[in-house]
DNA sequence: AGCACGCCGACT
DNA sequence: GTCGGCGTGCTC
């Protein structure tokens, strides 16, 4: 890029000039910040969060974020100068700023990493970014004034259709510099737009409609129609649909609107070429709409109006009142009972003071009917930010946020980013959710505790909304610290579902098992079939088999990165890993004897559908799971085929304990509840507990009760009575006893090391080094390990655990912190373990 | 994170 | 004899 700054020789010194210097934020992995210097000319341009293009090391030019000016000049080195300003308003705000640092800080991490993550990739400019047409430009049809240098880059990318150009070459073509001000221009003139790999480039989304041709709307025009079409069956049927789905009578526009094409050639009770001969002769015509990545209700329902349960008004008005007194209020409710509602209201009352708020879900229950529902309620206020976004729409609603155009943001774990700097509140749903922590790469922050520090810094009130809270939140009301509501009636009168634990262990003596179904679950599932209701199954392990197994020779496929056996997979007939997605095809013979008796063991999720199948015949079983919603709609798909009952039974991991209230489904089977109980870590009982709560709740909407059936081979494990009984309560006091007793969080604070490397023998001398280093600082009992980890070896970094507990307070924390920092250092600088890599997580989850 | 500088194996 | 492997250190 020519950007050599071709700096002015100052004016001789007039008045006594200062000479500013910009601490600035590079979005690299740098532990500090590095200095620049402001060349006296742009004295009034610096803004502190406002981007600026600096040179360094000997190539790169990036932007990067001001964090500080001031009038030092750094001993040690000649700063260089700022290239370029790129705004003139802040990107970032100052309270974004105190958040971000907030966030390496506790974190462990460095600014740059924050910044990284913070910022929409479209925002952080590099010589190799890219701009090209925007598609919904028309050179005659802009109302802006156009400058001579934007005609210019105009005129360079019309020459062929979805041209794009480096920063680089805009700067060639220019012949200046500085050129980010003429392109920041276009851009706001929607006229280009920006992006950082050739991947990204814009493609609008296109779905095909048709919708009846205009000259046939009128009814007896109709009428003539159907007379022609008395012959033809299949053309008669298509239009039937189209008019059964359409109400062209009812609603002018429902017509111009038209209907999906693909709802009428993927029905299989109707020919696609029927369809395509209705086109043909003009009956229906054709046409293709850009729609958003996020499918949106096309119908704007006229009015809102839900009408709330005396539990529900009695809920929001305590809540209110408990925002008077506290900052953070937790509202307990039980599925189903209604929370939504109650967010809006408390919503709509923060907007009418003047606040800003942001609501945060968990990715997997940031859905469209969620939305559509909001948007109903606060229109163009709201503005989406979820990961399934490009990154032109995330700028979109960055920008949304600094204007002002949107008061309200619903959105996932990294929505905590955006620029407010006047929230009012915040909600954080589902707050227990460990979506909300991020593992990898670093910042690794649980977006519920950045809301509560950013709640903290804006005077905002804090809003979080379980059935099954955190075991740390709890403990926080308990301690009166933060405020409890209570929401314990289901919505609509529905009872709790009727638990049933049966008894694996039995029945595999007994061989009554059929295949992993025991007779309860099994009769169970077909009883409901026969009165038309829906079943739920949750298997929380996805694929065929964990592994297969040589009868001959017991050999077992390994993963040649990590130490885990490889999973079946049958649809794809493929075995494949886990932990770094290497795949293999599935052998027919074994290649260690050559015996074709390879057996696979264990089950997952596509096993017990596979089962199913052919169990019952005539049930309609669908799987949700991360491999089958891979592609881009296919989520929305299968919950849009299980809510419309195409779909009987749906078998799934995760996904399926969450999210979607689904009227229709009267039974849930959990599987195998052992392999979600025993896990090693002293959060397997938390997560357990709220596992089988969630996937509970799914049973049971609409005055229906529901039953839950979970599969065990030890009915008397102390969980199950209060999962039974859903007496959170109890869980918890027994919960925190364990917690008090062992040192764990909220008592103590986790940061957990890994060390990883390559070599096995460096890994583990290594952790023994940061191990001793650590007890030298803190005390042999405030660390543990190191240890192997159960999965030892990932993408061929073979890996140590070392779990450091740090009393909670707040001054021993961060001197703790500084401790193990420095006990990192130790190690890091210790020239034999220079490829080993250590990672802190804090609060690890 | 990049990228340059710097010391040891298989090639014209 | 050189080209290039990636190990280590620096970037205001």
């Amino acid at each position: 890029m020519s950007l050599t700054f071709d700096f002015v020789s100052p004016e001789p010194a007039a008045t006594d000039r200062v000479t500013l210097f910009a601490d600035v934020i590079l979005p690299l992995p740098l532990p500090k910040l590095y200095t620049y210097r402001v060349p006296y000319e742009m004295n009034d341009e610096v803004v502190i969060g406002g981007r600026v293009i600096v040179q360094f090391g000997a190539k790169k030019t990036l932007s990067c974020i001001v964090a500080a000016v001031h009038e030092t000049p750094p001993a040690q080195y000649q700063a260089k100068y700022i290239l370029e300003f790129i705004d003139d308003a802040p990107v970032v705000t100052q309270p974004q700023l105190k958040l971000f640092r907030w966030m390496a800080d506790y974190y462990m991490c460095t600014l740059g990493e924050v910044i990284n993550a913070a910022l929409p990739s479209a925002l952080k400019l590099s010589s190799e970014s890219r701009i090209q047409l925007h598609p919904a430009f028309v050179a005659e049809g802009s109302p802006y004034p156009i400058s001579e240098p934007e005609q210019q880059i105009l005129t360079a990318l019309s020459t062929e259709d979805g041209k794009s150009m480096t920063f680089t070459e805009v700067g060639e073509l220019l012949g200046v510099s500085s050129f980010h001000k003429v392109i920041k221009s276009l851009m706001q003139k929607d006229i280009i737009f920006l992006f950082e790999h050739l991947a990204d480039k814009y493609s609008p989304k296109v779905v095909k409609k048709v919708r009846l041709a205009h000259h046939f709307i009128e009814e007896s025009a109709l009428e003539t129609l159907f007379g022609q079409l008395a012959g033809r069956p299949k053309q008669l049927d298509v239009l039937m649909r189209y008019l059964q789905r359409v109400p062209v009578y009812q609603n002018i526009h429902a017509n111009h609107r038209g209907l999906e094409k693909s709802a009428l050639t993927s029905s299989p009770h109707l020919s696609p070429s029927a369809v395509n001969t209705l086109i043909k002769n003009g009956v229906l015509e054709q046409f293709d709409v850009i729609v958003s990545r996020f499918p949106l209700d096309d119908e704007p329902e006229a009015k809102l109006h839900f009408t709330f349960s005396e539990a529900q008004t009695t809920a929001r008005d305590e809540i209110l009142t408990q925002f008077s007194q506290r900052d953070i209020v937790l509202l307990h409710g039980v599925t189903g009972a209604g929370k939504t509602e109650i967010y809006i209201e408390l919503i709509r009352n923060a907007l009418d003071g003047g606040g800003q708020v942001l609501y945060l879900l968990p990715e997997i229950a940031l859905t469209a009917q969620i939305v559509t529902r909001l948007m109903r309620v606060f229109g163009t206020r709201l503005g989406v930010y979820h990961s399934k976004f490009s990154d032109n729409e995330r700028v979109e609603v960055w920008n949304g946020v600094l204007s002002g155009r949107f008061q309200v943001v619903v959105g996932v774990r990294s929505a905590v980013f955006l620029p407010f700097d006047n929230l009012a509140l915040i909600i954080v749903d589902e707050e227990h959710e460990s979506s909300y922590k991020q593992y990898e790469p670093a910042p690794r922050y649980n977006a519920r505790e950045v809301a509560l520090m950013m709640a903290n810094y804006q005077g905002a009130k804090t809003l979080l909304g379980s059935a099954t809270p955190a075991v740390e939140t709890y403990y926080q009301t308990r301690a009166g610290r933060w405020g409890l509501v209570q929401l314990t009636k289901r919505f609509g009168e529905a009872g709790l579902p009727e638990i049933e634990l049966v008894d694996t262990r039995k029945h595999r003596e007994a061989k009554k098992m059929h295949n992993h179904f025991t007779p309860e679950l099994l009769s169970e599932i077909e009883r409901k079939l026969g009165l038309q209701e829906q079943v739920i199954l949750f298997q929380n392990r996805r694929g065929y088999s964990p592994f297969i197994n040589c009868l001959d020779c017991g050999w077992i496929p390994k993963c040649k990165n990590c130490a885990v056996s490889l999973s079946y997979h049958k649809h794809s007939h493929e075995l494949r890993c886990h932990y770094c997605g290497y795949n293999d095809r599935m052998p027919v013979e074994c290649p260690a004897c050559g015996s074709r008796a390879l057996k696979t063991v264990g089950f997952g999720t596509e096993k017990i559908e596979d089962d199913l199948k052919i169990m019952l015949p005539a049930a309609n079983v669908q799987r949700m799971d991360l491999d089958t919603t891979r592609a881009k709609n296919s989520y929305q798909q299968i919950i849009a085929d299980f809510e419309n009952q195409v779909t009987n039974v749906l078998v799934g991991t995760q996904m399926v304990t969450k999210g979607l209230d689904f009227a229709n489904v009267s039974l849930v089977g959990i599987i195998n509840a052992d392999s979600i109980i025993h896990y090693p870590d002293f959060r397997a009982h938390e997560r357990a507990f709220q596992m089988f709560v969630q996937v509970s709740g799914r049973a049971g909407r609409k005055g229906k009760k529901g039953k839950v059936i979970i599969q065990t081979a030890d009915p008397t494990q102390v969980i199950f009575d209060k999962v039974i009984r859903n007496d959170y309560l109890e869980f918890y006091e027994y919960e925190i006893g364990q917690r008090r007793e062992y040192g764990f969080p909220p008592f103590m604070r986790v940061i957990r090391l890994t060390v990883k490397h390559v070599d096995q023998l460096l890994a583990e001398q290594a952790a023994i080094l940061l191990t001793q280093e650590l007890v030298e600082r803190l005390g042999r009992e405030a660390v543990l390990g190191p240890e192997a980890p159960y999965i030892f070896r990932i993408r061929n970094f073979y890996l140590q655990e070392i779990t450091v507990k740090i009393d909670r307070e707040h001054t021993v924390l961060k001197q703790a912190k500084a401790h193990v920092l420095a006990a990192m250092n130790v190690v890091k600088d210790q020239k034999e373990f220079k490829q080993a890599r250590l990672v802190a997580d804090v609060d690890p989850m």
